[in-house]
RNA sequence: GGAGGUUUAGCUCAGUUGGGAGAGCGUCUGCCUUACAAGCAGAGGGUCAGGGGUUCAAGUCCCUUAACCUCCACCA
């Protein structure tokens, strides 16, 4: 049954043909009805390209989590699926066309849509791909796309009842415009910059006075949509003037001076233009004051002609020309530079221009104010983890502003509203009016995020009560950035609430970013992105992702360095070679029912009590998603503790002539290897499958997760010792001043040995340090403390007394110190009475372990001396 | 203007209910020991950002200061 292993950890080797080998077997189609369900659905990656290292962090934080539910025993279903990701990908369709020099418009609707399906299959296969190299334990057979027939069922059917609940309205509101994309955005599509730019101050004449008023704005080229300038109307300075008119400079219309108390008398010059149609607070100001709302600006940036001169300029070139024109005419009084945040496009980057448009919205207090109350209950709320991300979540629920949800593109869910083209009359249900010759459907499509928000449950069937959807929700956990809390994980929350009265998902795991070597984020522009299909061609996928999910603590940022993805392959290799050693040496015919535990050694029982602990705190932090902590725990399980001692203390077994003995070592490296590679399954899932081969006739990803074994729990006290005596000795082996002693001689007496030197360990000290056990040693001898003995080493041949002088004194000097902390602590009433007994009892062992240890040390400083 | 995060060894970061500071990489020393030289055995290296408080006990809890980072916010 056992194959021969490479003597080195070759990721391609044990990489290839697995993963096809397990979806085709069925392991990750869920579906056992005798099984507990548990569910996850990927956060559908956009189809508008690769997958970063991003996303290969975010899935596979997924599939650890899948691979350990499975192996719990649960009916894991880890659902699969994409994004059409609207205006992204619209984006992308369309630079491929301007390419070959076509644009949307020549192509129509219809055709540019089909290009558009074409470029999503081409993503989706190479995602798929993607998804496959990492090793992803997805369900495929139940894979969803956001624009397929279901989900668009889904989406109307929620647009239609939010419209009929009166949660949908179409408005005339001032929003974000793309002037690139020439589309609407919603609020939080818009990222607020630091731009250098100007505050300019103009002069506007009174009419019918000498007088002059200033006004300052940042955005002159909007002062041709001005309506009026507003004064507070209680500011001393101005008040003659309300009733008055002034010259726009710009347009030189004449405008009223009104007044509100919306000004603010210190800031400017104390006046303020209004340009109702391009500024959302213009725009309160001028439903209030019932202006008119000029728009100067057309969809894309250029100037209306509302502009005059200046018609069909850029918005900016507009703004410089301008501004060069009052110079000359004298009406510029100022410009001073100004640093100020400013709206730039989520996606094509450009100055978002705010922008009177009639848009359909959302209204968001109502539903985010039912997420809020009812994640006051603290039982049944939506938990974060870590807690501190609920803050974020409720925070931005709290000051939450309507949802501008329709967008003027053409790739997406397209609004299930029509007008009739007589009387203006708006329809809006599911299927289009039956006399659709008299109706126009809405032109526009749906914010992406408005069918992402339905996923956790449009997924698995709703509105349909499918069987899937009655198993399978709510998700049990969402594992996501926090980056799109707000886009996503929010708008979840309250379709959820608002669609299956509950939540969408029990637990919301929240990773960070990932970050470059120096801590920048990467991005295309900077050029800093990594590949995780290179790093994957390097190292492997397994060291990829024991790299990506053990480097850091949840919500935190995790910076990729090159050199720690080496550490993780590093770490599997020596897993690899432990393997190696435990299947070379298991007989021919081992396998799980020739293990008996019956006659294990004390270092046996070491080990096997030290792996129970390591399965308990594993599976507990894998609950909490704790996945540092479970790879800092097994790497040093596996590392230190198996590979560095017991395997080494483990071969005298194995050579033992006594069959049993030989019997419980072999059944004790087979057990503890087995365990190991589960544990470390879910996080490097290909070359613990590998290993898992030669262990079982099994597949290891559906393998039962490690309980703990029944074994005696011993005084492990021996094994500690045993681990001091080869320490020390190590240790004295590279000092200069008995280096001599120990190799020349070769003997070592232990005594007062709280238990009986077993042959087996006296065999191990022999083969670890190269040293026999006698019971006394003739000639010179000098005995150093261990814990909780004396080491007696032969002395002859003695190279450099001042060296071990030297080094005993120090030795003498550290111990003084520890004796001096124990004594002080025992000495404080306040410790002895208030600590914990088994703390104090501690301490009291330690101080009586020091005395002892420097007694020795002591006497044998006076025999040197 | 709000909110959050970070500050621990030369570098990158852990540190799960408060009970003697850890890892990886790097550095230094000695080893080709029959699982592994991309390895093994050792060593050195930190007043846990500063200050104050609570406690028998603080990297850990509270307050405060500083630096850096991120998110949110309509000041013309």
């Amino acid at each position: 049954m056992k194959a021969e292993l490479a003597t080195k950890y070759l990721p391609f080797q044990v990489e290839e043909g697995k993963y096809a080998k397990w979806v085709d077997a069925g392991y990750f189609t869920a579906g056992d009805l005798s099984k507990k369900p548990f569910c996850i659905v990927i956060p559908p990656p956009n189809v508008t390209g690769k997958l970063h290292l991003g996303h290969a962090w975010d899935t596979t934080l997924q599939d650890i989590t899948a691979r350990f539910k499975r192996m719990q025993g649960y009916d894991m279903l880890w659902l699969s699926g994409m994004d059409h990701a609207g205006i992204a990908t619209q984006a992308k369709v369309e630079q491929r066309l301007r390419e070959d020099g076509v644009s949307r418009y020549d192509l129509g609707r219809e055709k540019f849509l089909e290009k558009a399906w074409e470029w999503k299959d081409e993503y989706a296969k190479i995602i798929r791909e993607q998804w496959a190299k990492m090793g992803l334990s997805l369900d495929y057979t139940r894979e969803r796309f956001t624009l397929d027939e279901g989900l668009s069922q889904a989406v109307k059917k929620v647009f239609v009842d939010l419209y009929h609940d009166g949660l949908i309205f179409q408005g005339e509101r001032i929003i974000n415009w793309d002037p690139q994309a020439k589309t609407a955005l919603s609020n939080i599509e818009v990222i607020h910059k630091e731009i250098e730019g100007a505050f300019y101050t103009f002069a506007f004449k009174v009419v019918g006075s000498d007088e002059v008023l200033q006004v300052a704005t940042t955005r002159p080229e909007t002062m041709f949509g001005d309506v009026c300038v507003f004064v507070h109307p209680e500011d001393p300075r101005f008040i003659h003037l309300i009733g008055k008119t002034v010259i726009n400079p710009a347009s030189y219309l004449e405008m009223p001076i009104l007044a509100d108390e919306y000004i603010d008398r210190a800031f400017g010059t104390g006046a303020m233009k209004c340009t109702p149609a391009h500024d959302p607070n213009d725009f309160t100001l001028g439903e209030k004051h019932g202006l008119e709302r000029p728009i100067c600006i057309n969809p894309d940036g250029s100037m209306n002609e509302l502009a005059g001169e200046f018609e069909g300029l850029d918005r900016f070139e507009c703004r410089k020309r301008l501004v060069e024109r009052m110079q000359k005419e004298g009406t510029v009084v100022k410009i001073e530079k100004h640093v100020h945040m400013v709206g730039h496009s989520e996606r094509t980057d450009v100055i978002v221009e705010p922008y009177l448009s009639k848009q359909w919205f959302v209204k968001m207090k109502p539903l985010a104010q039912d997420v809020l109350d009812h994640q006051l209950d603290e039982e049944k709320k939506i938990q974060f983890f870590p807690s501190r991300f609920d803050k974020t979540f409720t925070s931005w629920l709290e000051n939450i502003e309507d949802w501008c949800i329709s967008r003027q593109l053409w790739w997406g869910h397209r609004i299930p509203a029509w007008f009739h083209r007589e009387t203006g009359e708006i329809y809006v249900g599911l299927e289009a009016p039956k006399d659709i010759e008299n109706w126009h459907q809405d032109e526009d499509v749906l914010d992406t995020w408005f069918s992402s928000a339905l996923w956790p449950f449009s997924t698995l069937g709703w509105p349909e009560e499918t069987a899937d959807f009655k198993r399978y929700y709510p998700n049990d956990v969402l594992i996501t950035g926090y980056d799109i809390i707000f886009f996503w994980v929010a708008r979840m929350a309250f379709q959820a609430r608002y669609f299956t009265h509950d939540v969408p998902f029990r637990h919301v795991l929240i990773h960070g970013l990932i970050r470059d070597a120096q801590g920048r984020k990467m991005s295309k522009s900077l050029g800093n992105g990594v590949d995780p299909m290179d790093v994957i061609d390097k190292y492997g996928t397994d060291a990829l992702r024991f790299f990506l999910t053990t480097n850091s603590a949840p919500g935190q940022d995790l910076r990729y360095i090159e050199e720690k993805v080496e550490a993780a392959w590093n770490f599997i290799n020596k897993f690899w070679n432990a393997s190696r050693f435990v299947l070379m040496n298991l007989p021919e015919d081992f396998d799980e029912s020739k293990v008996d535990l019956s006659n294990v050694s004390i270092i046996d029982q070491w080990i096997l009590g030290k792996l129970n602990d390591v399965i308990e705190h594993v599976s507990a932090n894998m609950e909490k998603y704790e996945f540092g902590l479970v790879g800092n725990e097994l790497t040093t399980f596996v590392w230190d503790d198996f590979c560095s001692w017991y395997i080494e203390l483990s071969k005298p077994g194995l050579n033992s002539e006594d069959a049993n003995v030989q019997k419980a070592t072999v059944s004790t490296l087979y057990v503890t290897l087995k365990a190991i590679v589960k544990l470390l399954h879910p996080f490097m899932p290909f070359v613990t499958e590998e290993i898992y081969a030669q262990l079982s006739d099994e597949a290891c990803c559906v393998s039962a997760w490690p309980t703990t074994f029944d074994v005696q729990k011993v005084d492990l006290a021996q094994i500690d010792q045993l681990i001091s005596v080869i320490s020390t000795v190590r240790e004295l082996r590279l000092s200069k001043s008995i280096k001599y002693a120990v190799e020349l001689k070769g003997k070592l007496v232990v005594d007062e040995l709280a238990v009986e030197v077993s042959d087996s360990i006296a065999s191990v000290i022999k083969k670890m340090v190269n040293l026999s056990i006698i019971s006394s040693i003739e000639g010179d001898s000098m005995v150093l403390p261990v814990l909780g003995a004396s080491l007696v080493l032969s002395s002859e041949g003695l190279v450099d007394k001042a060296a071990e002088i030297e080094k005993l004194s120090g030795e003498k000097k550290r111990l003084i110190g520890e004796i001096e902390r124990g004594e002080g602590m025992l000495s404080n009433p306040n410790f002895v009475n208030k600590a914990p007994a088994v703390k104090v009892e501690g301490e009291k062992a330690k101080l009586a372990e020091y005395r002892r240890q420097l007694e020795i040390v002591e006497a044998r400083l006076v025999e040197l001396a």
